[in-house]
Parts: C-alpha cells; structure tokens; sequence
DNA sequence: GAAACTATATTTTTT
DNA sequence: ATATAGTTTC
C-alpha cells in the first residue's frame, strides 16, 4: 500500500475533508474547519481518516482531543483510527493510537481535567458526581428545606426545578428568560427559583459533589482564566467534535475558549439531525461556527449518502423537505432499487409487534440475521407489547435506551453505600443509605448526616453517633461495614462484596423479589471488577452508565444473534439493513408532549428524518389505528384512535407503499384460525410460574 | 414526633 | 414499577 492508498476510497468532498490543512509541510494546525455531514454521507469514516491522515502526517496522538456524543461513539472512533494507522504504518499503529487518550465525551474530558486542575481551582480533588436522578434528590431536598413543598399552589417538582436549572446553565441564558420561553406556566415562581437554585448550589459545593452540568460550567469556568485557557489549550494540537448539532452554547464557549482562534479545530455534524434541544442543544452552534472566526472556518459538505436505498431516502429527504427551516442539502445515493418504503396500517399494538415478529423472521429466513434489524420507538414504553411478544416467541433482543440498570433501587442502593464511603459528605449518598436501616426516616438521617457533617472526620463521627433507637444490631452491622469500607480504599473491588454481603438482607427485607435483584448486584460487582479504583467505577459509572440490556446480561450473549430495539435518540449515527418504526402517528410522533412550540414540533419531525435514515435496504412504518395509553392495568381500555403523524401528510404518500396488515382472509374460518387473541396455553403455564 | 404502612398517580428523549 | 401523599402505628 502506498503511503496514501487511503485516501483513494474517499469521495472528492470526503478526501477534501480529510486533507484540510494537512500538508506536506507536516502538520501545521490549520484554521477551522466545518463538516456538514448528512445522514449516512461516511462522516464517522471521514473524522476517523482525517484523525488517521493527522497521525500519519506526524501529529502527536496524545495531542489530539476527540470529542463525541457518547462514549460509544469515541471507542468505535479510536477502533477506525487505529486499524487506518496499522495500514499504513504497519506494527508500530497500535503503539500510536493507543495514545489516543483523549477521545470521550464532553462530560467525560471535563471530568478528567477537572481531577487535573482541581487544585488550581480550588476544588477538592475527591468530587463525586451526582447523575441525574441524584441531582434531583439533592434539588428536592433544598427544597424542602426553603418550605417550597408546602406552598399554597403548587410549585415545581424537583424534576422541573432541576431542568429549568440545567437549561439555564447549558444555554447560558437568563433566567427570566429561561422562563418565559421555555417554562411560561411557572414564571411566577421566579423569585423563589432563583432562591432554589442558590441553595442547591451552596449545598453541591458543601457536599463536595458536581452535577452533570458542574462538569461543563467549571471547566468553562476554568478556561474563563487567560492563563489557565492558554495552558490547557496547548496541550491540544488538534481538537475534533463529533455531532457538533447537538452541542448546546456552554460546550460551543468551552471550544471556543480553548482555541479561540480555531487553529487546529474541526467540527462534525448535520443541522437535519439535531435531536437534543431538551437538553438545550442549539442548532445554532453548528450554523454560526464559520463566522465565530476570521478569517471565517471553511465549510465542507458531504452530501452523498452510501447507507439507503434511493426510495427511503427519497421518503426521508420529503419529511425533511417539509420543515420550516432547513439549511443542508438534500442527499443523493447511487443505490438504486424498485422497493419503496412501506407505511403499514394495523388494527393495534398487539398487531404491530405481530406483524413486526412476522417479518423479522421472514427476513432472516431469507439470510438477514436478527442483529442486522431493528425497530425504532419514540418512546421507551412503546416497546412494550413488542417485547412481550419477542419473550413469547423466544426471539433474543436487547434494548438500548429507556430505562436503566443504574436507575433499578437495589442498584442505587449499593452505589450509595459506595458512594458514602468515598464520600461522607454527599448528602443523597447517606440519606438514602442511612433510612435503609429499619428505624431511621428522613428525620433521623438527616440529623446524623449533620452531625458528622460538622467533623473534619464525618466517618470517624459517624462511629460515635448514639445508635438511633429501635436500630439494634443493623446500627452495629451498619457501623462495621462503614469502618471496613474506610480502611479498605485500596482494595478493590472487594470493597463492592462487602457492600453486598451487608446488604443481601434488606435487600430481602424490602423486596420480593430479591432473588432476581441479586442477579443484578453480581452483575454490577462483574463491571466492578473492571475499574481500578472505586473512584473510577463511581465515576465512569455516572458518565456512562451501561445503556443496554445487554450490557447487564454479559458478555456471552453479545456471539448470540438478537434483534434491536432502540429509541430513535440511542439510534443515532447507527444504520440497519432493516428498519421498522412503530407508533408512526400524532401523539407518538411527534409526542402529545412535544408540540407545545413550532420549534418542539420542528425537532419531532427531525426525529422522524433520523429514523428513518438509519435504514439500508428496507424501511417499515407502522400506524396502529387505536392504542391504548398507559397507566393502566392490564385490563383496562382506555385507548385512542390515532392517525397517521401529521409529517406524512397524503401528498408524501407517493412515497411509500401503503398497505393494511394482516392482509384480510377471505375464509371466515381461516381469520379466525389465524388471529389468535388470546394464548390460553401460555396464560395456563404461566399460572404456575 | 417519627417511622412504617397504604393508596394513588404517573412515566420523552440523555451526558 | 416507583414516587408521592395521606394514614396508621409505635
């Protein structure tokens, strides 16, 4: 291979990404550059060659900083890099790019710099970091304490509280201004919020913990300092950001503040597939970057898509053709085909994940496996027929987005243990740990925590405290396994087995069913066991947080072949030979949630557009024309009759090959033989179970 | 006065 | 399946 074979598979554009400012002069960082990437136009590939093309050319791999949306997304990138490098460079690659240390997200650079600069900035290196679940205790708390829990109507709940904060912070935005635009029913709070917000700050610091914000915000606020920015950026020769659409204006201020005049600096993304502005992403991160310089950044487009059939993308460039504002091209493809996407109608939800199953087989028995498909939902919860029907037919999937391991309370619990030994301070930590013990509320672990609070030793305090009445022999245990979790730090991950073996019986106390639960805690002390340190689980835990069912049921399941279910948010830079998409209608897509502003609505449709772009060779939509809503038992039927979303309106249906399933029977005793409504076998055994 | 228990409502998307 | 509010028990 001849030093730049590589770069001959690359398009015009795609090379022209890959080679900007990489001369044979070496690698003299060049100004910005901004890289439009459509859907499935090879933007992961193109920032993989362009990584590879710097390392080649002589660029420091340690002196390169890559930033994804998930930690996925950064391991796979590191994987691309390193086999491009092991090409050209042969054996001496694997020594360059495992010394691509800093690839990860966001929150996850920020919290290693952070650990870095922590005495620099007067924070105490030992930080713990609270998810968002965390966050929220903690905000309710403060809550409590400033009495807003018993106003006269009814204030905010500790969620809201929590995302008015959060947005504010991330768009660094006015609060009033927060308010009015995004919150306008709780505007009367405003004063009260700003008192909220005060206190939960004080209480973050006074708890040594940070939020998922704090890491953001202080490493902003780190390079806010001339000196401080000048150090950490040169240690950067070349910084890339991945799916620069869905950054939001703290993290485009921290880029900016770490090469303010762009040298050196590349961005990645699509304005057609910005999916997070709940999370206060704003498109106009990706829009404005060219002219946050001058000269301004160049601009790259790369608009042919190599994953779709043309007649998906065809489908898929209408919907996006219908938003209000759109500023990339519409793809193109060479792959041809005479299949259009198909928008099914079915009767309900237990029809969908019928016909769904259906078709899954009938694609693998034709040489398509399970792993290669995949339905997409708006909503976790919307997978839940369908995953009854997958248990019931023995078909693997694993399931990404939606809940978690960590948010499952014995989990919690454990981590909370943990959590407290490295870090008495943190108040969620030894308040949920504490009223475990039967005996101890709300009022007396909080007067405990206070106690030891006010030592400069809080576990050592913590011995001496007076066991709590009616406690008996769980305050000794509970004392003991705090005792042993202090002096064993450095013994990991047995510190994680101890936790457990004092926590089994609670555990069985409170739940019944704790044997499945134990399942789960071994599986967490499997994960454990691949951290160094309890700092390092806890942390890396928090900011990547094992988001499949797969990651709980281990390793040896991942040879086995299984079926995909994903949100269309966890979906992201993925692609399928086949796609289905359930719930295609008005109140799923876009969620009866969603549509309070054009631009909430705007961003449904993009969601739509990213779904259906994942697909290669085959795209399913499914309407079900009456489902039922949630909340209910099993027997209710309380269910709407839903019509097919409103970003397929009847002058797209060209688009697609409509049809109804199942495809009516003539016999009548056929349809009967073929629409089984009940499986009274299944319910018998299942009786016994 | 505080903990434990019981009934009732509520579930977007995620670092 | 869990969080909260309201009620009963210690």
């Amino acid at each position: 291979m001849t030093a730049t074979a590589y770069l001959e598979k690359l398009n015009d554009q795609q090379r022209m990404a890959v080679e900007h400012g990489v001369g044979p002069a070496g690698c003299g960082s060049a100004g910005p550059l901004l890289i439009i990437a459509g859907a499935g136009s090879g933007k992961t590939n193109t920032l993989a060659h362009r990584v590879a093309h710097l390392i080649v050319n002589g660029a420091d791999p340690r002196r390169i900083l890559l930033m994804t949306f998930s930690r996925r997304a950064a391991s796979e990138m590191s994987r691309r890099v390193e086999r491009i490098c092991r090409n050209v460079l042969g054996a001496n690659a694997a020594l360059m790019t495992d010394a691509l240390s800093w690839a990860g997200t966001f929150h996850g650079i920020g919290a290693r710099l952070l650990r870095m600069y922590a005495e620099q900035i007067g924070l105490n290196v030992d930080f713990t970091i609270h998810d968002r679940e965390d966050s929220a205790d903690l905000m309710n708390l403060v809550r409590h304490e400033l009495g807003f829990s018993k106003t006269e109507s009814r204030f905010p709940t500790k969620g809201t509280c929590l995302s008015i904060y959060s947005r504010t912070v991330n768009s660094e935005t006015p609060l009033n201004e927060v308010l009015r635009n995004w919150y306008p029913w709780v505007s009367g709070w405003e004063e009260q919020l700003r008192e909220l917000f005060a206190g939960y700050v004080e209480a973050k610091q006074a708890q040594n913990v940070l939020d998922y914000d704090d890491l953001l915000l202080y490493w902003a606020q780190m390079v806010g300092d001339p000196d401080l920015a000048e150090d950490i950026g040169n240690r950067f020769d070349h910084v890339l950001v991945d799916e620069y659409q869905d950054t939001n204006k703290l993290q485009s201020s921290v880029l900016m503040a770490l090469k303010p005049g762009g040298r050196g600096l590349t961005v990645v993304g699509d304005d057609a597939q910005s999916i997070y502005s709940f999370r206060a992403a704003t498109v106009r991160n990706i829009l404005d970057f060219p002219r946050q310089f001058t000269p301004q950044a160049d601009i790259v487009t790369l608009d042919r898509n190599y994953r779709s059939t043309q007649p998906i993308l065809a489908a898929a460039n209408a919907v996006i053709d219908l938003a209000r504002e759109r500023f990339t091209k519409n793809l193109w493809t060479e792959r041809e085909s005479a299949e259009r996407p198909k928008l099914l109608t079915v009767k309900d939800e237990n029809d969908q994940a019928n016909c769904i199953v259906d078709q899954v087989l009938a694609n693998r028995e034709v040489g398509m496996t399970l792993k290669q498909q995949a339905v997409l939902f708006r909503t976790s919860s919307h997978s839940g027929p369908l995953e009854v029907e997958l248990t019931r037919r023995n078909i693997p999937f694993v399931k990404f987005g939606g809940l978690k391991f960590l948010d499952a309370a014995h989990v919690k619990d454990m981590l909370a243990v943990l959590r407290f030994a490295q870090n008495p301070l943190d108040r969620v930590a030894g308040f949920r740990l504490l009223q475990m013990l039967p005996g101890v509320g709300p009022q007396t672990a909080g007067r405990i925590l206070d106690t030891i609070a006010a030592d400069p030793e809080p576990l050592v305090a913590l011995a001496e405290v007076p066991p709590p009445p009616r406690t008996g022999e769980d305050w000794t245990a509970f004392i003991a396994l705090m005792a042993g979790l202090r002096r064993s730090g450095g013994d990991w991950p047995s510190d994680l087995a101890q936790a457990r073996t004092w926590y089994e019986p609670h555990l069985e106390r409170v739940h019944e069913d704790a044997e499945t639960r134990k399942a789960d805690l071994l599986q967490l002390e499997q994960i454990a066991s691949g951290y160094p340190s309890r700092e390092r689980f806890l942390t890396e835990l928090t900011l990547d947080p094992p988001d499949a069912t797969s990651d709980q049921a281990g390793v040896p399941l991942l040879d086995e072949d299984y079926l995909i279910l994903s949100t269309i948010h966890s979906a992201k830079g993925q692609e399928w030979r086949a796609v289905f998409m359930l719930n295609v209608v008005d109140g799923c897509i876009p969620s009866d949630l969603g549509v309070g502003t054009t631009h909430e609505i705007e961003e449904e449709r993009r969601l739509l557009y990213v779904g259906m772009t994942r697909a290669r060779d085959s795209l399913t939509l499914l309407t079900p024309q009456r489902f039922f809503t949630g909340g209910q038992h099993a027997q209710g039927d309380r269910h709407v009759y839903a019509s097919r979303t409103r970003f397929i309106p009847a002058t797209l249906l060209q688009f697609f090959e409509t049809a109804t399933w199942p495809i009516v029977a003539h016999a009548a005793g056929e349809r009967s033989a073929r629409q089984i409504r009940i499986d009274v076998g299944a319910r018998m055994r299942s009786m016994w179970k």
